[in-house]
DNA sequence: ATAGAAAGATAACAGTTGGTATGCTATCAT
DNA sequence: ATGATAGCATACCAACTGTTATCTTTCTAT
């Protein structure tokens, strides 16, 4: 009856969304198994464990991620419009309101349960390292751009920058999270970064 | 034999101190208990629950602030020195390693704990948003301050620019805590702040 | 000295946690 | 047809969660 085999596929993106609305410790094995209609026994059939399941998801995310920058980082767009949808799909991933709305605003699940000290939960951490070492790199992208188009002055080191945007860029994330508060955390995300990268509003 | 009642405050401030360095959920009322040197009898004599625990000491971390902080932002400083302090505080605050020494950078537990949504636990987001508005007050003092004697440029909005600061800042803890990378911490912290302000380095 | 309250200890509570053991069924190569 | 394996379901596990009830100790005010 079920359509083959996308049961994990539907435990790994159910479990992005809770862990997204909540957070890893919270959202327990049973929780995520009952909202992906899928037994216990299918879970642990494919994952290991659960920091296998979140590592796992990281993997999923990026490649999924991979192909949405693509399109909006294309080389046929101005530099300035990269950054444009940058900070548009940042808030997009922010704000994106699931069924169940009770909270507006969500933060990115990997890098909030990355930062959680779990004693010997290394998985999380090193997957968090990789999920956000790459979301660095395309800010890298993005400002060597605007560099490179004369739209920012050439930084000494785009690297630490990018790593500056997008330690902002979730500081926001967090910070509106806990206000739940969608319109500061839109204003902020855009003004923030243009004064960060000094760019004078059009 | 026990001086007194300071087992309250032991309570307290090992709650404090544990929460920094994992999380909220991840630090259980035994290991408090345990790691205060206090039963669990006396843990729910004193709090009600967990999460009045977490208000109160959220609430006692802000008058505990308030007194250094009124130290390092006295008005004999110059306004770049204020600056500095709050800078130098942040990343003690952060830094700070404790006797425990598995991790070295850890964030400010009311902004992360604040960000997780249990639901019905409006307890915890309540006491975080009063701590979160307060650090964001002294952020603007010092940001006025600095505007007042001409080494910023007056902003427009002074608040949402302190708020903005705020959100970087703790967007680099955050970051540091995952890779438990101190150095970038220290220099993320001061050059992208100083780049925000758009203050040029001395 | 004594009543009363505050502080703390001990043990148990129901509910949940991540994880496992076992069994069943459908598919698939041989 | 047969053995093997992938997919999944049911039931269970020990360990832990926050919380409570009950009891004893210690302090304080009269």
């Amino acid at each position: 009856m079920a359509p083959k085999t996308n049961s994990k596929v539907k435990l790994i993106e159910t479990a992005i969304d809770l862990v997204r609305m909540s957070s890893y410790t919270d959202v327990g094995v049973n929780e995520i198994c009952e909202k992906a209609g899928v037994t216990k026994g299918a879970f642990y059939h494919h994952f290991k464990s659960k920091a296998t399941l979140y590592a796992e998801a990281a993997a999923y995310k990026m490649k999924n991620e991979e192909m949405v920058l693509q399109s909006l980082l294309a080389e046929r767009h101005e530099s300035i419009k990269k950054l444009d949808n940058m900070i548009g799909y940042i808030y997009y991933k922010g704000f994106q309101s699931t069924e169940t709305a009770a909270q507006k605003v969500s933060g990115c699940p990997f890098f909030t349960a990355g930062a959680i000290n779990s004693q010997g939960d290394d998985i999380i951490r090193e997957a968090s390292k990789e999920y956000v070492g790459n979301e660095v790199h395309y800010w890298q992208t993005v400002i060597d751009d605007l560099a490179q188009s004369n739209v920012i002055e050439l930084p000494k080191d785009s690297l630490q920058l990018a790593r500056m945007v997008y330690q902002y860029a979730n500081g926001v994330l967090t910070y509106s999270r806990i206000f739940d508060d969608e319109k500061t955390m839109r204003t902020d995300l855009e003004t923030g970064i243009y004064r960060f990268l000094n760019i004078k509003k059009v």
